[in-house]
RNA sequence: GGGCGCAUAGCUCAGCCGGUUCAGAGCACCUGCCUUACAAGCAGGGGGUCGGAGGUUCGAAUCCUUCUGCGCCCA
């Protein structure tokens, strides 16, 4: 009993039969004979229709278990995909890095190894957070603040339930053989407890700390923002060009600043070290104006010369570069505003304490101009940063935050790249590497959110002598209690004189645990984590180098002491045609379900693929589709339109037909061969384009148009078996090796193909082993096919019909002899160039066509006047071509330091060339005697 | 400012650890074909001094120097 009826799609309802007609009506180069052509021919499409036999497949392979991976005695190979977020839908960025991967992973599995391929998405915390906040306002009419931290969660996973798994349904549409059982998020309860293990644990081994440090916030909502939540503006603003006097009351230097508020927090001024105009006043102190506090004035190469007056005012509580400058200088640091952005008593300037900081400036130009010390006002557009939420200018401010010390793990991740132990496509990304550990800065993984994994930190009050809160780092409330409970040497403590930190972490701080958490590598290293890990390759975009991958080849040591997989394929970016980058902000992008429903995913997979050479961005275009698309027809119509229409007999036709299928068969298993090596070495080398397209031209060219064309029976004759079952087998072959890149199609034709015991399907078949090839075999097929060519060409040139039989003379020769001992050729030519004859001649042969390929001469009889003086011309500048060449060759061999300097194959090469090239001279000169 | 990369046919790109009549593919274009699987197809064709200038070499699209133009990342 048959699962399905395979040829289901054939039994089309009449409304969709009537729907292909009326778009074939809408076509316009079809006339009315074609439309006939259609409705007669109406039992045997000539259309492959993707949709439907998609979704049966998937359903198929899924039912069967064929994506699910449990350890065994196989070799692994294992992939985690990079975690989408949560908030996301499908872009076509997903679809290429998916596409990538599933290539890899179907691959994998038809080498016989146990491929595991394990899905999952990100929690997100920012996006989905903001997501969440936006949901409970405009569905819920809830505003956060009025929501305790438990209930906020609540809606939080109410509403990931709802939305979270999109991306990943969606991923089944394009084909992703994902082990679905396994799918992991990184709040799952056991992810969000290694999470929280590894806090503490790093913390434990002094490489976590708390620290103060510069962080966008948002004196509206007096909250933290990241860097994604900060829109940058030009707007228009002012700056204020300022007089500081020395201490003594002479001339010192101006300042230009957009923010005179702020030079009350100012403790120092810099200049450039090779400036003139300041070299004298460095050391010196300069007073600010109003207060007369005396500040030094310092050099630091990170001034710009050219901007301004030359001269920076450093004020490092409120600008995140002059807290750096602050931090190389050891300066002190004022912070003059407070978290609702009004200035507070640190400044010592009153008549502005107290004031929101954009009144405080508007009372600067009056004082200013007061004490004399206001040069000039400019007018200037500048890049404002405002927040998303509430666009209130961002507030450069000091906060306390968790700190990863990265330099502590940085060592084993570098060298691990560094010699290869981890291999990067493209080589060179190791460059942008390299040179972002040497900067490493330590990464600060605290947010102030809720959604997230809370930072298991808790604060009791200062000990006596201790100027700082007391903090205790545990997995667990309790634990940190009992810590608490020996620190004060107070048994009756409660977790009520305890405050747990407010913070969640940064979700890369999580996500880093992926290739570990996912294989459930912290809590049981001796499970399948030991048989996954370290994975195969990883595929991500170069975007994601410094947040993610760099930070999981950094867990990967410290973790588990091992690399966290050995090879990183980064993808280009996807871009449209105008070369921007596919966004949905721009409306750019297709919504590539619309582009699965209308084209296949086949055809999908083959467009992103075909244009996404490795290392390079990709530019989409609509005609990379097309290309999928009709490969798919192609694919369908030599199949079912072709092969499985012929009638198969147990006896040949003809001895001749035998012959030449023999042929045809040995040359394209031949050829075949040469192929999956050339796409094995691809694939070693991640180049999945080259070996897609590789794939594409063998069957499209070698195996349809040429092989297929050879053994095609003439029309109402049966084919021989063994050509028929050989070309079932080839045909079987080049499903399974193309069914990596499209395994809807292939899986179909598969069936199609011959009738299959259930579950022998083309997803688990082995990847064919290529053997050597018959080089001497594939030459002399090229030398025919040449010949057919050029007799094609006389047809061609002569206006003679496809349908006219020719006849074709070959001067005899030992080469001539040769060529054509080769069992089938002749007849394969025959057929191909539609000959009505093909000899060996030593006579002249006058009325007749001629041409040369490879060191033979043939004439093509015609039955119309040959006009001589056109032959002896095209001959003779055949004959200029060749003494050229042949010149050209003489000249490198006559060069002593060639032939003693060039490698032996090389030299011989020439001298073949040579030779060959003498004796075509040699045959071009007897024809124009001929002639004449 | 620092780093990485790109420039080859009208377009998108291969080739680039030097050596086949080495300049190639797809698309686009042109010519001929409704050839009993496929016009979403078949058979052919035109088109590039490999960004400019130097150099190394018997030999350079390929290696070196430099110039020009353009991307991306980091600060």
């Amino acid at each position: 009993m048959r699962e399905f009826d395979r040829f289901s799609h054939y039994a089309e309802p009449a409304h969709r039969k009537g729907c292909r007609l009326f778009f074939s009506w809408l076509r316009p180069t079809f006339g009315p004979l074609k439309s006939n052509t259609i409705l007669s021919d109406m039992s045997n499409p000539t259309r492959y229709t993707p949709a439907e036999t998609e979704e049966r497949w998937y359903a198929h392979w899924e039912n069967r278990g064929y994506f699910r991976s449990t350890p065994d005695e196989r070799e692994p190979f294992t992939i985690v995909i990079p975690p989408p977020n949560v908030t996301g839908v499908l872009h076509m960025g997903h679809m290429l890095n998916n596409t990538i991967q599933d290539i890899l992973v179907r691959k994998a599995r038809l080498d016989g190894k146990n491929a595991c391929w394990v899905p999952g998405t990100d929690h997100a915390s920012i996006a989905t957070e903001a997501k969440v906040v936006r949901w409970l306002r405009d569905e819920k009419k809830l505003r956060k603040a009025d929501l305790t931290r438990e209930q906020f969660l609540e809606y939080a996973y109410q509403w990931k339930d709802k939305y979270g798994g999109i991306i990943l349904r969606q991923l089944r549409k394009l084909g992703a053989s994902c082990d679905w059982d396994r799918t992991a998020f990184t709040m799952d309860p056991g992810y969000y407890a290694d999470v929280i293990r590894v806090f503490v644990e790093l913390y434990r081994r002094g490489k976590l700390y708390r620290g103060l440090r510069m962080v966008n916030w948002d004196p509206e909502a007096k909250t933290v923002l990241s860097n994604e939540e900060v829109l940058y503006k030009e707007e228009l603003s002012q700056l204020f060009h300022i007089h500081y006097r020395l201490e003594d009351g002479s001339d010192g230097l101006v300042i230009a600043t957009q923010r005179p508020e702020t030079i009350f927090a100012d403790v120092a001024v810099c200049v450039h070290p090779k400036d003139p105009r300041y070299t004298h006043l460095v050391g010196k102190k300069v007073l600010i104006p109003l207060i007369n506090r005396p500040i030094p004035v310092i050099a630091d190469d990170y001034v710009d010369v050219e901007f301004g007056t030359g001269a920076l005012k450093i004020t490092p509580a409120h600008d995140p570069n002059d807290y750096e400058i602050g931090l190389r200088y050891q300066l002190e640091v004022l912070d003059t505003i407070n978290d609702d952005g009004t200035i507070n008593e640190v400044c010592a300037y009153q008549p502005i304490v107290g004031l929101d900081r954009f009144e405080a400036r508007k009372r600067m130009k009056p004082a200013l101009e007061e004490s004399g010390n206001l040069v000039k006002i400019e007018d200037y557009t500048t890049n404002i940063g405002r927040s998303e939420r509430t666009n209130a200018v961002v507030e450069p401010k000091l906060s306390l935050q968790w700190f990863v010390r990265m330099t502590d793990l940085r060592d084993p991740a570098v060298d691990a790249v560094e010699s290869r132990e981890v291999r990067f496509y493209p080589d060179n990304i190791r460059n942008s590497y390299r040179t972002w550990m040497d900067g490493l800065r330590d990464w600060c993984i605290s947010r102030q959110l809720w959604w997230g994994h809370r930072i298991p930190a808790w604060y009791g009050p200062a000990k006596d002598g201790a100027t700082e809160e007391a903090v205790f780092v545990a997995e667990t409330a309790e634990a940190a209690l009992a810590q608490a409970r020996e620190y004060y040497g107070n048994p009756a403590l409660s977790l009520d004189d305890l405050r747990q930190d407010e913070d969640v972490l940064d979700t890369w701080a999580s996500s880093w645990l992926w290739p570990i958490s996912v294989f459930d590598g912290f809590k049981n290293p001796d499970g399948e984590f030991k048989y996954y890990y370290p994975t195969n390759v990883l595929v991500t975009a170069p975007e994601i180098l410094f947040f993610w991958v760099a930070r999981m080849i950094m867990a990967g040591f410290e973790f588990t002491g091992k690399k966290p997989f050995s090879h990183v394929y980064f993808t280009g970016i996807v871009r449209d045609k105008l070369r921007r980058k596919m966004s949905k902000s721009l409306g750019n992008s297709p919504d590539p379900l619309d582009y699965i429903a209308e084209h296949g995913a086949d055809a999908v997979r083959y467009g992103m693929l075909s244009s996404a050479s490795a290392g390079n961005d990709i530019l989409f275009d609509d005609k990379m589709v097309e290309n999928g698309r009709n490969f798919c027809n192609k694919l369908w119509n030599a199949s079912v339109g072709l092969v499985k229409s012929w009638q198969v007999s147990d006896t040949p036709e003809n001895e001749e037909t035998a012959r030449k299928n023999a042929l045809a068969v040995r040359w394209v298993r031949e050829k075949f061969n040469q192929t999956v090596g050339e796409i094995e070495e691809n694939f070693k080398n991640f180049r999945l384009s080259e070996a897609l397209l590789g794939l594409y031209g063998f069957i499209w060219d070698d195996f349809f148009n040429f092989y297929l064309e050879v053994i095609k029976p003439t029309f109402g004759q049966p084919i021989d078996r063994p050509t028929y079952e050989a070309t079932l087998d080839i045909f079987s072959d080049l499903m399974i090796v193309l069914h990596p890149f499209m395994p809807f199609v292939t899986e179909e034709i598969w069936h199609q193909l011959r009738e299959r015991a259930p579950g022998d399907d083309c997803m688990i078949q082995r990847w064919p082993t290529s053997q050597t090839w018959d080089a001497e075999l594939v030459k002399s097929m090229a030398a025919a096919q040449d010949v057919i060519g050029k007799i094609r060409d006389v047809r061609n040139q002569n206006q003679i019909k496809p349908k006219e039989e020719l006849k074709v003379l070959v001067q005899d020769s030992e080469s001539a002899r040769k060529l054509f001992a080769r069992d089938g050729l002749r007849e394969l030519v025959v057929k191909m160039a539609f000959l009505s004859e093909l000899s060996f001649t030593n006579a002249d042969v006058t009325n007749a066509k001629s041409f040369v390929s490879g060191t033979e001469k043939y004439f093509v009889e015609l039955n119309q006047e040959i006009d001589a003086e056109a032959e002896r011309e095209k001959i003779e500048k055949e004959l200029e071509y060749q003494r050229g060449f042949v010149k050209s060759v003489e000249a490198k061999l006559s060069n002593e330091r060639f032939v003693s300097g060039a490698p032996v194959q090389v030299v011989d090469n020439e001298r073949r060339k040579l030779a060959d090239g003498l004796a075509r001279i040699q045959i071009l000169e007897e024809s124009l005697a001929r002639l004449s």
